[in-house]
Order: structure tokens, then sequence, then C-alpha cells
DNA sequence: GGTCGCCTGGTA
DNA sequence: TACCAGGCGACC
């Protein structure tokens, strides 16, 4: 479930429950989380009163009022339960945290690749994330000035936490598919032009999607995620899928020409 | 810069 | 049975 608007209202319902409280019991529940944090840093975190909630791109973080930070990650399908203490389990449960008050948040993610990890007081996060898509100092000379050095794929750019915080696959694609440039494009050649149409397709997306939530059953909004061999909402082209860094990206070869990449004739084939 | 692995499930 | 999955870090 997670990209930024996703995360930032799972970030808003953690917030509202669990400010200001007192931490009972923090348990993992998977291997693959034990592996990462060990039980005696678990333990300590008894009795910490839980100062702050923020998020940083796709990152939660718990600020506790000795200046500890409980940090998680939802990765690609996690989410927060909040149940009482005495409630079974989901099915998916890989940690709980459990206040004094009663309150219980459960991570619930079927995939276990969420991350939960403690950071001492004053210690550094090493989150290396670039501007939020809001930040009123990302404007549109400062992301071509970060893209300028990039010579990947723009979809391949947008993905990396460091170009903007938050972005994710499927708003990378509508993104794209809003501004018309091609996917494919060398993030370095965009011109400002096109960067200025870039920045303000991924306020859109993103302006559209806060609160709400891309489940299969409501992504009616999206425009090109998940609409391979669909027609193009914009155009008479086909939505086309390729992959790019392993990755899926949604896209029309008839409409997002922005910055496509001339391929001579001779690589082409030959034919005159 | 590109690819693979992490985990486990849903779906064609 | 095979493929795909909203992320990211480790590796060549």
């Amino acid at each position: 479930m997670p990209e930024l608007p996703e995360v930032e209202r799972a970030v808003r319902a953690l917030r509202a429950r669990i400010e200001g409280e007192v931490i009972d019991d923090v348990r993992l529940l998977h291997p693959a989380l034990k592996r990462r944090t060990g039980q005696a840093t678990l333990r300590k975190l008894r009795g910490a009163r839980v100062a702050r909630v923020e998020r940083r791109g796709k990152h939660q973080l718990i600020h506790l009022d000795d200046g500890r930070v409980v940090h998680i990650h939802f990765r690609m399908n996690g989410d927060w339960i909040f149940d009482g203490s005495s409630d079974p389990l989901p099915r998916f449960a890989r940690a709980t945290l459990a206040f004094a008050n009663g309150t219980r948040v459960v991570l619930e993610d079927s995939r276990a690749l969420s991350t939960v990890d403690v950071h001492a007081a004053e210690t550094p996060l090493g989150l290396d994330l670039g501007p939020e898509p809001h930040d009123p100092e990302l404007t549109p000379e400062r992301l071509r000035e970060t893209l300028s050095g990039r010579r990947v794929e723009i979809k391949v750019a947008l993905l990396d936490q460091r170009v903007i915080a938050g972005l994710g696959n499927i708003y990378a694609s509508e993104a794209l598919w809003r501004a018309k440039i091609d996917p494919r494009a060398i993030a370095a050649t965009l011109s400002l032009a096109t960067v200025r149409q870039l920045l303000l397709a991924i306020r859109a997306v993103i302006e559209r999607a806060t609160g709400g939530r891309y489940t299969h059953a409501e992504n009616a909004r999206l425009d090109v995620y998940d609409r391979e061999g669909q027609g193009c909402r914009r155009c008479d082209g086909t939505i086309a899928r390729i992959a790019q860094g392993g990755r899926s990206t949604y896209f029309c070869p008839r409409c997002q020409r922005t910055g496509r990449r001339r391929v001579s004739r001779a690589l082409r084939g030959g034919r005159s």
C-alpha cells in the first residue's frame, strides 16, 4: 500500500492514536524483523513516551521523549491496524506496539518486507532523502539541476528517493503520463520547461491521491497504471507496459513523446 | 548503471 | 504452474 499519500494517511492515524502515550510492550513477530532488532532493544522501549510522530518520504518516525526513534517502513504491503491489546491478531501481523492506555498498534504485512528499527538518541537516521514533493524549495530549476547529473531513464530517476522523497512506482507512471513525457527519456536531457511540467504533474497526482488509497478495487482514478492494453484516456493510443529497473512502467507510446530518444535509421534496422 | 534477493500472497 | 506485486539495499 505504500506511496506517499498512503503513508501520510497511515502516519496521521498513528499520530492520533499514540502521540503522548506510554509504550508498554513492543514485539516483533516475524524472523526477518527479529533479525534486525534485538529483544533487549525492544525491552528498553518500555515506559518511554511518544513525543511526536513524523513522516519523511515513505518512512515513519516515532520520536520518543528521550530522543530515541522507532523507525518503520512499510515497503510494499505494510499497514497499521489499531485494536485493543486482547483482540486476536490478524493473520499477517508482523509486529505489535502496545501502550499503557490499552491501545495496540499492529503492523500487518502479508509479504513481511516491512522494517522496524530503533535508533539511539542523537544518532543521525541516515535516510538520505530528497525534498518532499510539496517543499516550496523544490523548484523546477532545482529539480532540473538534480536530474542534470543523471544518465538514467526519467522513470528510474523518479523512483530514486534522493531525487524526490516519497514518489513510488504508481505515481511515477501517472505523473509522466500527465506531463506527456516518455518514461524512457534520459533524465539529464529534459528541458527546464519539461521539468516544470513534470513537477506540476507530480504534485497534481499526489494531491489527487492524498487521503485516498489505491487498492485494486479503487484505482479507477489511475490513468495508466495497471492499464496495459487498454485505451489511453487522452488519445487513440493503447497503454503499454515495459520493464525499467526491474519494475513495470505503464505509458502511452502515442502521446507520451516528450524527451523521446531519436533512434538512428541504422540502428532501427537499415531500412531507408 | 543494471540485476537480484528479500518474503509471501493473489491471480491468470 | 507461472508470473506479478505499491520498495529498497546489496551486489557486480
